[in-house]
RNA sequence: GCCCCGGUGGCUUAGCGGUUAGAGCAGCGGCCUUGUAAGCCGCGGGUCGCGGGUUCAAAUCCCGCCCGGGGCUCCA
């Protein structure tokens, strides 16, 4: 039901003749009221006596607001392209009228079916006229906020729960024994029921300021934040390492914008079925938005492009940075929920089923590697798969093989019909210390948007067809990366261990400590040359004891601690404290050739940066604490 | 958006009607200077989120607003 609500100092209003045969019957004269609320009242589809009810509660009350107790239904098909029947139509607003004089409000009805000429003088308060949009369920109407039928679908969809075996079997989430599986049944219960208690900061936000990563930004939006040296650092490693990862599968590297015009055609009906979700650009007459994914601006790239099968299965990615969310206030948290964040996207194009199925395959595989690599193995992660009946018949076992490929069970959800634009779509979901499940690894099978965008290619017969497309982000967030490492590490020490980040990712990977000024000068040279390697080496020059120097390096989860002294100048063999290791193994005696050997085999198969703060520590201010 | 909680120096916080708002960390100045998680002394730094109100008196009580967090919802 869509209602123009407008507060009048009066309407007149004459019928002239009836428009359809079961109109009202009525005078046609002249009717006035004055100092009232117009109502200009249009039934739509799916509307019943409920929604009367409550569009008249809402009314009432605005009509306190504003102290007037006076109202005018007045039909007015105008508002919406989905009329309800109207015998359907007359019945809810008769029922309008009934519901407010129960509630003591004056209601006046214009005649339903009859062509009628109106005046109406509206007051000038900045309340004195709203649109409003009542749907039932949920609570869901705003002021002028269209919910799109895409949408009000989706509320209505009917989820299956099973788990799936590797072995292939499938069980009924229900009947299925969690022993063993602690995170998948948490994961489970947070997917179906979505019910949890707990109120505390997640332990990544704490974690991300005292290791002075990341932190909110006050003079921005929510959401949207800063990154300090470290922290950027570890960020761009993970996004050069994931870059690297899909070039190597075959992807071809892109750059599109990150603002488009809302009006372009190819754009308003995807962007449709997400209303209010937008940040908003002005610019002079027009009005962008901030792209929420990269699939518009590949998807326009590719509807240009000249195909051929041979290039099939054509894949093409870009690292956005940012992608844009406006996430309603109260969904934002820390690094897991964003409403800027950097997104490896990566499409496929692929002529046919099979060839979707079998890049799909090397995509999931390509997913857990590029996890395993950030340092997330598959004790840290849970699978789910998502799909229509339909397809289940017809692909059973190239689903069983994602699950096999995966090693453990798997959460389905089932649907009985196709709502959105994919056929099938799975997961990687990392559930944290708070028990709150966030999907990481994505892929899906995309059957509409091809057409949508009018991308083609050319088959063997000269033919232009539609491709499927694959939709995947092989890391996902890269913030939320950073946010399950951090989880991660937190839920370790919980348990007793050492929390750290790998060693790649660690923005010191060498401390050298001097045992006093004496050895300011092999620290230095001894940071330097450990430097030249490639190693992001650095050394405590501050006038502290050198046991707060330790202290403060392992709480800054440095992997190698080098103490230095006479003992190492004289023998070459150096003191290094590995973090990794504990009690009296802690301290292990090597030669510093040995040590590089050492960082530099374990980080071969990653990506290098430099750490952009001084090498020495009384150089470098402090961003937090 | 709704509900709950919170906002005191850069950080963590004490105070919750009654002296000039107190501490630790960090910063600055100095002392100390050899062995693996906090050495010592001193100094500077606070419109107690903002605006009203109650009161002889407000960081403290009340109202409104702003900002943040959490929960609900949501998560293409």
């Amino acid at each position: 039901m869509k209602i123009l609500q407008l507060h009048s100092n009066f309407i007149e209003y004459r019928p002239i003749e009836k428009e359809i045969s079961s109109a009202e019957d009525v005078d046609k004269r002249i009717y006035r009221l004055e100092d009232l609320v117009v109502l200009f009242t249009c039934v739509e589809k799916g509307d019943t006596i409920e929604t009367a009810y409550k569009a008249i509660d809402e009314v009432k009350e605005f009509l306190n607001k504003v102290k007037v107790n006076r109202i005018l239904i007045y039909p007015y098909a105008h508002l919406s392209s989905e009329l309800a029947e109207p015998s359907e139509a007359l019945k809810i607003l008769e029922e309008m009228g009934v519901y407010a004089s129960k509630l003591g409000i004056e209601a006046y009805r214009a005649p339903f079916g009859w062509c009628k000429e109106f005046s109406i003088s509206v007051k000038g308060h900045p309340l004195a006229e709203q649109f409003k949009s009542i749907v039932l369920g949920g609570g869901k109407t705003g002021k002028g906020e269209v919910i799109s039928k895409a949408l009000e679908a989706e509320e209505k969809i009917v989820s299956h729960w099973f788990i799936l075996k590797p072995d292939g079997s499938m069980v009924p989430v229900e009947e299925f024994d969690f022993a063993g599986h602690e995170n998948l049944r948490k994961f489970a219960a947070y997917e179906i029921s979505k019910s949890r208690a707990a109120q505390q900061t997640p332990p990544h936000v704490i974690l991300m300021r005292k290791l002075e990563l990341a932190d909110y930004e006050d003079a921005s939006d929510p959401g949207n934040f800063r990154w300090y040296p470290k922290g950027n650092l570890i960020k761009s490693l993970i996004e050069e390492f994931v870059t690297e990862k899909v070039i190597a599968y075959g992807a071809l590297k892109v750059e599109t914008p990150i603002m488009y015009d809302l009006e372009h055609p190819a754009l308003a009906n995807y962007l449709h079925r997400f209303p209010a979700r937008q940040y908003i650009v002005k610019s002079e007459d027009k009005e962008l938005f901030l792209r929420f994914s990269a699939c518009f601006g590949q998807f326009l790239m590719l509807h240009d492009a000249q195909i051929s099968y041979r290039h099939l299965p054509l894949k093409i990615y870009e690292l956005t940075h940012y992608s844009f969310r406006r996430e309603k206030s109260g969904e934002l948290a820390g690094l897991r929920r964003l409403r800027a964040f950097t997104m490896p996207d990566c499409h496929a194009l692929c002529a046919d089923m099979e060839q979707a199925k079998e890049e799909a395959i090397k995509r999931f595989k390509l997913s857990m590697e590029t996890l395993e690599g950030i340092g997330l193995t598959r004790e840290d992660y849970e699978l789910a798969i998502r799909f229509t009946k339909d397809f289940y018949a017809a692909n059973r076992d190239f689903i069983v093989s994602l699950v096999s490929l995966f090693g453990k069970p798997a959460l389905v959800e089932m649907w009985d019909e196709r709502f959105f634009y994919f056929v099938l779509k799975w997961e990687f979901n990392f559930v944290d210390n708070l028990d709150k499940a966030s999907a990481l690894s994505t892929d899906q099978i995309d059957i509409e948007n091809a057409e949508r965008y009018g991308i083609t290619y050319v088959d063997e017969k000269g033919e232009k067809k539609y491709p499927l497309i694959l939709h995947c982000s092989p890391s996902g967030a890269i913030e939320r990366d950073i946010y399950a490492l951090l989880e991660k590490a937190y839920k370790i020490q919980k348990t007793g261990g050492t929390p750290m980040l790998p060693l790649w990712l660690s923005p010191t990977q060498v401390r050298i400590v001097p045992v006093s000024e004496n050895f300011y000068n092999e620290a230095e040279k001894m940071a330097e040359e450990i430097s030249k390697r490639r190693i992001r080496a650095d050394w405590d020059d501050r006038p502290l004891t050198m046991q707060k120097k330790i202290r403060e390096a392992e709480m800054e989860w440095i992997p190698y601690i080098v103490v230095i002294g006479q003992e190492e100048v004289s023998t070459g063999m150096l003191a290094v404290r590995d973090r990794r290791l504990r009690g009296e193994r802690k301290i292990r005696r090597m030669r510093l050739e040995e040590l590089i050997d050492e960082i530099r085999k374990e980080t071969e198969d990653k990506p290098f940066k430099p750490l952009t703060l001084p090498m020495a520590l009384s150089k470098r201010p402090r961003f937090y604490g």
